[in-house]
DNA sequence: CCCCTACTGTAAGGTTCCTTTACAGATACC
DNA sequence: GGTATCTGTAAAGGAACCTTACAGTAGGGG
């Protein structure tokens, strides 16, 4: 503890309380938030004063009915800071700008083969979604990025992206001398497991994983309500987890050290459907099996069973309250593919978390890096000019 | 937020803080303690006095040479509250006894066949334990107790252990009903975590996992510098992980889900230890490969080869800073035995954590359960007439 | 229609808790 | 022996919150 910022930290605590009390249960009245921050009437006051001053809360309505006069109503003003937000994949940039509220602006693609290098495919994407925004980049508290690939925690900086050769260490920096403000990088499955855990099926779930089953394999981690990195940013990367169980009834994999990502992938999808003897993609049979199609019918008990077998080992590890399945394979499965999932861990070990799909519409991806921007703007806003 | 414990907030914090600097550090100056609480020099001589006045510091000495004054120094008082710490074994209860301060003042040994049920037993070993220290049941804050087993973490009872077949659910209920205080049951190797991260191997590591290596299996996981237990208490269950890589070289074990259980543990060794031609025990050939027996030498490469099985897949979901080997095979195995692990597991996936044997001497579940003790007995000396 | 009740919002004064400043006294170093 | 440096207490001050008090406004009952 130091001496210096103890001065405000009260203060500040009540301030920020305020504010985020205010960005997530929208406007409020005077006394209201005196009652939730904990404050008396008189002195939540001149909290919102020192606030508007700031330029940071503003009267946005009155409350109608009651019985004295109608109060005021304040709220965040949503001109306080922006955000932009970005999933980095192979073949697709896509970016979102919101506001400090929340409140998404525009949205933006671009192909990244028409950019020489990831600070150009940034720029270009990002001035994009602004002008759409009707906002310029200077107004961007800060860059919230998804990449696949490992994020060294202490530095924030890309250590290894397999599918993405010219997002490499580095990256972090040259964006930082590029844009001149805060830059954060995540991985995607990561993120995934963020925007679960703000507004989707892991809402209020204290420990819970995420299982990201598309091209690539993934988990997120989250331990006690907070994203778990590891040491190197590597926890989560279950595509290299050995799985026993290799020979499966249909037996078409390789045999002793099956990696999970072997077994369950949208590649592996394709090649167990055809010899289950099924025609169209892996995903396809899945949709196909979820909506009753008798022939896809094995290969999805299959699909479950070969998912467990990797799970179990994690649920045995962690013993989650939750487990979510997204990704594409994840989302198209549905309830139907979760339920399945769960009765399998059940018979493979004693921890059995409650499995349930993906409860995120649109990209997940976007909507964490989102999440995580907002976060720091957020900080960012408050603590600038404090 | 309430409004109500706001008025004494920061006082309590400062108090509280200041204890647990006398208590860590021992004695402190009126003018250091200050400092390192963040206070002046006036308010940390008030905070000293209203701590005095509770009985729960005192003058314990001056400081000598310096320029002016001799400082007085305070410290904690002792005889401000007790703590008993057990373990529950199956042919063994230990117990030890402490004051405040973490000073152990005695231990004490029951045969478990001796008392008729788990609260007999608990009361005669703590009552013997007292009487040696020379104390009072009374004067317990309260009791702390490892066992196997799983803990359900909501209610603090035991849900099941194996080998302890009187401890079941409720067993709480009884103590708390016969002691009147404060019980606390954990998980036995859950505790030998806690004490490595309080005063061993992985003191001041974040994130870290414990491997105890004994009759039974175990992983204790902690995740930003706190114990996982798990949404039902099952974190860390490793017994049951299915690794693959049945097929040993000097194949032994069952083929294809072999649960890590049946592949280390002391009974497995000695299995092994026999397959490769050994005599004595799996724990004896493990001390004569770190002693240089060159006969013993395959042996403990191959103990170290399947712990690292189940370990690879421990850190691709968690990636640990750091994994201590613990149990009689891992303190046995030393260093030698944690440098191959680590190689082992380094061949296997990506995330390679720091592999070291335990360096807590004694009884690790023991000195764990103590900690676990004083952390509320604390609290609770605290908590009271504050 | 009028009055009462219930609420908003501000002003004034009070309490808690920590801080700075000031000073008397003690100890080591030169 | 003088000085610099430290301890410990006293006095005054400031930060941040609280209660009380009151003027003013909206709805409901008689």
């Amino acid at each position: 503890m130091s001496r210096a910022p103890k001065t405000h930290l009260i203060r500040d605590t009540n301030d920020r309380a305020a504010l985020d009390l205010m960005l997530s249960n929208g406007p409020i009245t005077k006394t209201r938030l005196g009652e939730l921050v904990g404050l008396s009437k008189v002195t939540a006051g001149q909290l919102l004063t020192r606030l508007g001053d700031r330029g940071l809360v503003e009267v946005v309505g009155a409350q109608q009915g009651g019985r004295g006069p109608n109060a005021a109503l304040y709220g965040v003003v949503p001109s306080a800071g922006y955000v932009a937000a970005l999933h980095i994949g192979p073949d697709q940039i896509t970016a979102s700008v919101a506001d400090i509220t929340g409140t998404e602006l525009a949205t933006g693609e671009l192909d990244p083969h028409e950019a020489s290098d990831p600070v150009e495919a940034v720029r270009a994407t990002v001035a994009h979604a602004t002008r759409s925004a009707g906002i310029t980049m200077e107004q961007l508290r800060c860059l919230s990025i998804g990449t696949p690939g490992m994020i060294d925690p202490r530095t924030g900086d890309i250590r290894f992206a397999n599918d993405l050769p010219d997002w490499r260490a580095g990256v972090l920096e040259d964006l930082r001398r590029s844009f001149q403000r805060p830059i954060l990088i995540e991985n995607d499955v990561n993120l995934a497991g963020l925007a679960e855990q703000s507004a989707g099926a892991s809402h209020g779930v204290k420990d819970s994983v995420l299982a990201w089953i598309d091209r690539g394999l993934g988990l997120a981690v989250i331990v006690d309500g907070r994203l778990h990195r590891g040491a190197g940013g590597g926890a989560g990367e279950i595509g290299y987890l050995a799985v026993p169980g290799a020979s499966t009834p249909h037996g078409t994999d390789s045999p002793q050290h099956a990696a999970f990502q072997s077994l369950v992938s949208v590649e592996a999808m394709d090649t167990l459907a055809r010899a289950f003897g099924l025609s169209g993609s892996g995903v396809d049979c899945v949709r196909a099996a979820v909506e009753g199609d008798a022939d896809a019918e094995p290969f999805l008990e299959e699909l479950a069973r070969r998912l467990a077998l990797g799970l179990a080992g994690i649920c045995v590890v962690l013993d989650p309250e939750l487990c979510v399945l997204a990704g594409e394979v994840g989302r198209a499965g549905g309830e139907v593919l979760a339920a399945r999932v769960q009765k399998a861990i059940a018979s493979l070990g004693p921890n059995v978390p409650t499995v349930v799909p993906t409860a995120i519409s649109g990209d997940p991806v976007l909507r964490g890096a989102l999440q995580m921007g907002l976060d720091t703007a957020r900080d960012e806003v408050f603590a600038h000019q404090g």
